[in-house]
DNA sequence: GCACAACTTTACGTTAACGTAAACTTCATA
DNA sequence: TATGAAGTTTACGTTAACGTAAAGTTGTGC
């Protein structure tokens, strides 16, 4: 199943290689319900909107969004927001995330600038190491 | 082991409760080598640099760090860098690190605009609905 | 002196996210 | 036509990060 079989839609193993992940991955995100790609015969085919699932799956593990954390982000935009609340419900879920990755941010900035420093000191050990040679 | 013994040492149950976590999770950590408290006896009398590590290493787990690679964080700190060739094997982690965060900050600040869009489409229809009473 | 709360060690159990192996089907090509 | 590459299902194995239970020790209040 090399070639593809359209220009919008790829094989498992297209997707494994562009994302240089395994197709047991991939596979295993379509049982935990996270893609669900049409089939041709018993074959996967992927389209656009699976691939972009798997780009937000790996882009989620990054952020160390566990699998079905993800699935509850997919959920928020599949869900039709009929009452109010489930609105409102939605909106908290919302607000608990953005308050996680929020505080991701000052994470990260702070062990940037220790990485930063931890660098420069290296950087001067190095070169005094250079000079008395 | 409810009392404090000195004003600058803490039980387990104190760091446990502060930090918001098990005893056991802090027992492993000193397990994977993470902590190393002293003893009064066979009971653990953590200071304040064993805290300052434990509040280090629950940031790691927020930046979805695993034990082991804050571990090497840990290290890098520790280690007497004598040699060119230790340096620069240091200098190349903490560059991978470096470049790791950077991409966590924009996925975050794209996960955060979409879900500020998401608030957004909510608010709109929570509104729309409430107009329509 | 004894209950009891907090500490300890030892060790087996659990969950998420796959890895890996076996046994099979399809399809292109030499 | 047969061989090999890519696909499939089924199912057991593995690792990290703890949870949980058992069984014992230690200090403190009544």
């Amino acid at each position: 199943m090399t070639k593809k079989i359209s220009s919008l839609s790829y094989s498992i193993s297209d997707l494994s290689k562009e994302f240089d992940i395994t197709t047991r991955s991939i596979r295993f995100y379509e049982d935990q319900g996270l893609i669900a790609p049409s089939r041709k015969g018993q074959t996967r085919i992927y389209n656009q909107r699976d691939r972009v699932r798997l780009k937000l799956i790996l882009r989620g593990k990054r952020l160390g969004f566990s699998l079905a954390e993800t699935g509850r982000l997919f959920e928020l935009y599949d869900v039709d927001k009929t009452s109010a609340t489930q609105l409102n419900s939605i909106m908290s879920l919302i607000s608990d995330k953005k308050s996680d990755l929020k505080q991701q941010l000052d994470d990260i900035n702070a062990v940037l600038i220790e990485l930063d420093d931890l660098e420069k000191n290296c950087k001067d050990i190095l070169s005094s190491l250079e000079n008395n040679k």
